[in-house]
DNA sequence: TATTGTAACTAACAATCGTTAGTTTTGTGA
DNA sequence: TCACAAAACTAACGATTGTTAGTTACAATA
């Protein structure tokens, strides 16, 4: 699988995006980790701000996709919940740097870009917070605050791409195995 | 208690930070939403750097000096735990634009502030990290990895700063309980 | 060998950045 | 009313920003 020069670009920036956001590095930044000069970068992208949508529209698709799979495919809250954080750690193991672009410099995106992504995100926050309803509604899942629990589910997959250096010697499924308890048995 | 202008300034900065990051929001920014002009806010600060520091070394020991002070104080590993989640919420609630930065601007910090912080911030993780192992040793926390519980309830606890805005009706004590029950024994 | 497309280059642009110097306005206490 | 300090101002600085124009090096194809 051969990558094309604007490819080989996004992946690079993805990388320094990660390290600094989005506005605190350059396009000489960029060419510089490239071995070649800001103004040859030009020859394969519009501009800087193709980079961050084509980062960040590209894995926000694959994250509102998925919900929008689960949600539409049957089986209890609970199933659903879980193949919803099995998911959720697939993406991010292989799209790591990327997230990190989604979660802190989406803001920087400009005009259409930003509200294709703003509705990307609601839709697929919603579908999260439906999967909750039903397992409340069923009794399978405890009858706090729906917004609680969502809000701590989400904030701890979001960050995951963080963890993700570190995760280390842990194998992925041993991930997701452990999390899928943690976030729906609790640890006590 | 009236505030002096540099705290002013803080407090303005800090906002501008929390919705673009610190390297998009510019001293001409800051000033103009002081009415002001930007050579002005020379009068009060350093510098642009002084702004960040101020505002994330100043909540970064709230935080360590809260893990420190429960960690020495005695009780079992699941009392420690809800007391962290409750200052956790305690300190967020009052100071959510500077946790921002603390969460997404930290490396932009420079020379010894930047080495402040990062020791700082070990030194809580490290505190966090004590009291989950303590937990599983007496045994009231299931044995899970306990790397995956911490990163679990840490990033919950991180991002709680982006919720307190949408937790509008949620009262804080509710928030509080509601949290460490999902946290602690989960959803089901 | 000649041609052509890809991808690099140098040089420069207007705009904006953080910051400094020097000056004027404003408010307060003697 | 006068003196002084606090806090604003104007003007400008060198550096860096994203980007464009025009040109050159190089490989593959005809």
């Amino acid at each position: 699988m051969k990558l094309t020069r604007k490819e080989e670009i996004v992946i690079v920036a993805a990388k320094l995006f990660k390290e600094k956001g989005y506005s605190a590095v350059s396009m000489r930044d960029i060419a510089q980790q490239m071995d070649i000069k800001a103004a040859s970068l030009y020859n394969h992208i519009k501009g800087k701000q193709e980079i961050l949508s084509s980062l960040v529209l590209h894995v926000a698709e694959k994250f509102t996709n998925s919900t929008q799979t689960i949600t539409s495919q049957d089986g209890t809250a609970l199933q659903r919940l879980k193949k919803l954080i099995e998911v959720h750690i697939d993406i991010t193991v292989h799209h790591a740097d990327a997230i990190a672009a989604l979660n802190n410099d989406w803001m920087h995106l400009d005009g259409q870009d930003l509200l294709d992504f703003i509705a990307m995100r609601d839709q697929y926050e919603e579908n999260f917070r439906s999967i909750i309803k039903q397992g409340i509604q069923e009794q399978q899942i405890k009858a706090k605050e729906p917004e609680v629990i969502l809000f701590s589910i989400l904030s701890t997959l979001r960050t995951l791409y963080l963890w993700n250096e570190k995760r280390g010697k842990l194998e992925v499924n041993v991930l997701k195995k452990e999390l899928v308890s943690v976030l729906i048995s609790g640890i006590v």
